[in-house]
DNA sequence: TTGCTCCTCACGTCACGTGAGGTGGC
DNA sequence: TTGCTCCTCACGTCACGTGAGGTGGC
């Protein structure tokens, strides 16, 4: 018979532990004491504690390790077998996310290297459901016309009846900076309900539809106007290039405060995005 | 003026983390409705969330990011800076741990595969304090004579006057399986208070000494008879193998039990080992 | 007036660590 | 008799999820 004290120290766990694993039934002692409540141990005991404590360092939990060691040898060995197979999954999964946490903390160590010349923007990874916007898709031929454009065609939607549900944005259908030629999407979140509210005779180019879920936003929030905007753009840029990630979809110009001060102006910048090397398939 | 909804879909989180961290002071409402208790966000507070959402990303802890979005401006950023290094070392910490605990797994796998043709060892790896022993070192010419020296080495050591503490073992000294020549240790866990109470002239071959502690002791316990304890062995061999580990001092085999029924004998095994390539060095 | 949104407790999570306060064993 | 070992509560951990029970807003 071994007392508590015994038995941790064979197998190197704590005495608290001992009384824990007592406690949810994991190992009771063989004997205890009627009196004085003591726990003794049984040297046939210390297998079970060993394959306890093998298991619990493979990632098990102590639910888990309580399945595995209660039921009878045949079934347990296929469960293990089953069991050892998630834990290889979900232990790959870990590493993958650490890998990218680890990329994305260099990414931000990079960030503060070149400190100063760049406002420190923070890049955050979301999911974004569907939504139904009304737009007018065309194609503005020099930048320097874009607000005209976009105040014109803002009109027209204004006017066509639909009921705004949040604030105006712009698509970007080109990947990359252009000058000229823009494919630009002058669009606003409304109210689903409202599309067949539209008057008649409203402008042609005019859609309602419903902008796609997207699993994977890459999102950057910029504060103030919009003269140096491109900033937000380049962070978003070097972050999906060095991060692995490719964008999937048009870039969506949230502006989410655009009246009062520019200086208290607010603009999201969400690109759809997925891993380029898509290594853990399946 | 946002409601807590608004919010919480603006940055997509839940309405019980805004309160969570309302509660905890990372983030208080702009205002709280003296009559309704309603939380509402100003936009403003946009940016800080989102800061919170990216610092939560990179894995630090809610106490950390108060502390990092609370001070001042410049202090604030060389304190990112050290703490972004420090999460990095983590990271690249747990991620070898991640990729040792894999490859546990592996082996368990392929333990399982060949199921039947050897018991399932379960391999667990400990710190092992120092402890003091008295010992005889020879070597045995053959390994049929090794019982019959040991008994006698260990009749020696019982008439010296020590005091036993622990159970017997024995240390072998060559690495790898020798059938003659075996440069083998007899020794007896003592209190280190009896080693001045051995009687004069005690064999002279025997010493008292202090086992060194081991960081990093692999082991197994074998139970039963000692027919078949090199299937134990074979089982630590090709664990040091596929998990990346060598032995880095003679092996212990400790007689946890050796009296009653063979079939109840208990023999633990230990090799102190390290990693092999210590990529993960200072 | 009826849903809808929001509120405040308060418990649960996982595997113990860490006292507090008390009693048997040698 | 004095340390030493062991005991049983019971709180704390981290970042919320999940009801229960209740009230204001449109």
């Amino acid at each position: 018979m071994l007392r508590i004290s015994d038995m941790a120290r064979l197998a190197q766990v704590s005495i608290r532990t001992l009384r824990y694993y007592d406690e949810v039934g994991l190992l009771k002692p063989s004997r205890i004491d009627k009196w004085t409540s003591y726990r003794y141990y049984s040297l046939d005991q210390l297998p079970r504690l060993n394959r306890i404590i093998a298991l619990k360092d493979l990632g098990f939990s102590l639910d888990q390790i309580g399945q595995l060691i209660n039921s009878d040898k045949e079934v347990s060995l296929e469960q293990l077998r089953g069991m050892l197979k998630l834990k290889q999954a979900e232990v790959e999964q870990r590493l993958t996310e650490e890998q990218e946490r680890l990329g994305r903390i260099k990414f931000r160590l990079g960030q503060i290297e070149k400190e100063g010349q760049m406002r420190e923007y923070d890049v955050v990874i979301k999911r974004v459901e569907a939504q139904t916007v009304a737009s007018i898709r065309g194609v503005v031929p020099d930048v320097s016309q874009l607000l005209k454009w976009s105040f014109e065609m803002g009109d027209l939607i204004k006017e066509s009846g639909v009921q705004a549900n949040g604030p105006w944005l712009h698509l970007y259908h080109q990947s990359g900076y252009q000058e000229e030629g823009l494919d630009v999407e002058e669009a606003l979140f409304i109210d689903p309900a409202s599309a067949n509210r539209r008057k008649p005779g409203h402008d042609p180019r005019l859609k309602v539809y419903e902008l796609p879920a997207v699993e994977t936003m890459v999102s950057v929030t910029h504060q103030g106007d919009w003269d140096n905007l491109n900033d937000a753009y380049a962070t978003i840029d070097r972050w999906l290039q060095s991060n692995g990630y490719k964008p999937t979809g048009p870039c969506r110009e949230i502006y989410l405060r655009e009246e009062g001060d520019p200086a208290d102006f607010l603009t999201e910048i969400q690109f759809p995005a997925a891993k380029v090397d898509a290594t853990g398939t399946s």
